[in-house]
DNA sequence: GTAGTTTTTGACCTAGAAGTACAATACCAC
DNA sequence: GTGGTATTGTACTTCTAGGTCAAAAACTAC
């Protein structure tokens, strides 16, 4: 019973989240976060306890995409090359918008002052390394790589080169030379 | 003529850079600096236009330390290998206090919509790249290093690996992971 | 010493960020 | 339709970030 929400919480965070990547936290005011989703201010704190909350769960949100995204991509059989590629391209956000990925952003903003924030992008990078070291695990074991490295520093290796992406993208310079890095990485296995 | 001023501005400068460094741009206010530096706000508007300008001039500066510092390391002849993996382990504040690289955040905080920070941010990196593909280049004349594949693909992988890697130290896990991944990396050229 | 500069200090100012309060509204149960 | 409950919009409050200002202080030239 009562009023009915006029807005679906999900889509709100989704938004959010948008808001977040493009304008940083710090950068983004609690009027923004309310116009950008459509709401009265009320609603989003009677909502969201705090912008700071409202944070977390569009960080939240962004880890389990990003993660669903890539269990998808490597589940099916088949080459790894090009999938590692195009994981690497997306996680980079070398696409069109080159806006990186906003817990890098995030982690880089506020990981020495937040602990709560550290937690998480830590969880989200620990997890992509993961998976980044069962593909190249099972590309090793198809023979499509080499396997004169072990998998384990490799996928370190792809962690730390595609975070560094994620700021070159938004950083400046052409963007085909990203692509032409993500190529020379991946042909590199 | 008139008063002396009562302290240094380039030491200024470092001190603000160290407060940025450990708090970010948002992150520091104007009376932080001001005590951190050891002067009131009067001085400090009297002497910097604003805090964003303050800013800038510390990432100015900490470009040139460090490449000033690459410089230096690149020029004395010998093998390349252990010096390259002393560059990115200073370059990514592997070091003790694990702080990342104020560019790096400078540039995921605010790269988005602050284009004086991009360019700055772009600049160093490009400097960095520079540096990194003439070293390559040497080592590999020198039969250091592989030739199967060029300076320039090496360089490009070589940033972003280090700009990834100043964001995880800031994360969090152990530290010694990330000096693996510097040795798997050169170790590899 | 005095005049002329420039710096310093800290109180002061202003705008806007973050959050709260509350009346109006929209539903359900009966 | 009435009572109870939850949401909404907006005006309001609080606080602080960022910056200014005026008067005192510290020098140089004469």
């Amino acid at each position: 019973m009562g009023r009915p929400m006029q807005f679906e919480t999900d889509t709100a965070v989704d938004k959010a989240m948008e808001l977040f990547w493009r304008q940083g936290y710090a950068g983004t005011t609690p009027q923004e976060l309310a116009s950008g989703l459509g709401i009265g201010k009320g609603s989003l704190y009677n909502t969201f306890e705090s912008k700071h909350a409202l944070f977390m769960r569009a960080l939240g949100r962004y880890s389990e995409r990003r993660l669903e995204y890539l269990t998808d991509l490597f589940s099916a059989p088949g080459p790894i090359r090009p999938r590692l590629k195009g994981a690497m391209t997306v996680l980079a956000g070398l696409g069109e918008h080159r806006r990186g990925c906003v817990m890098v952003n995030a982690a880089a903003e506020l990981g020495t002052t937040d602990d709560e924030v550290n937690r998480i992008a830590d969880h989200l990078f620990t997890q992509i390394e993961a998976v980044f070291r069962q593909a190249v695990a099972q590309g090793q074991e198809s023979g499509e790589f080499s396997i004169d490295r072990g998998a384990e520093t490799i996928a370190g290796q792809l962690l730390a080169s595609v975070i560094g992406l994620s700021v070159l993208a938004k950083t400046g310079g052409p963007g085909e030379r990203f692509g032409a890095v993500v190529d020379g990485i991946v042909d590199g296995l």
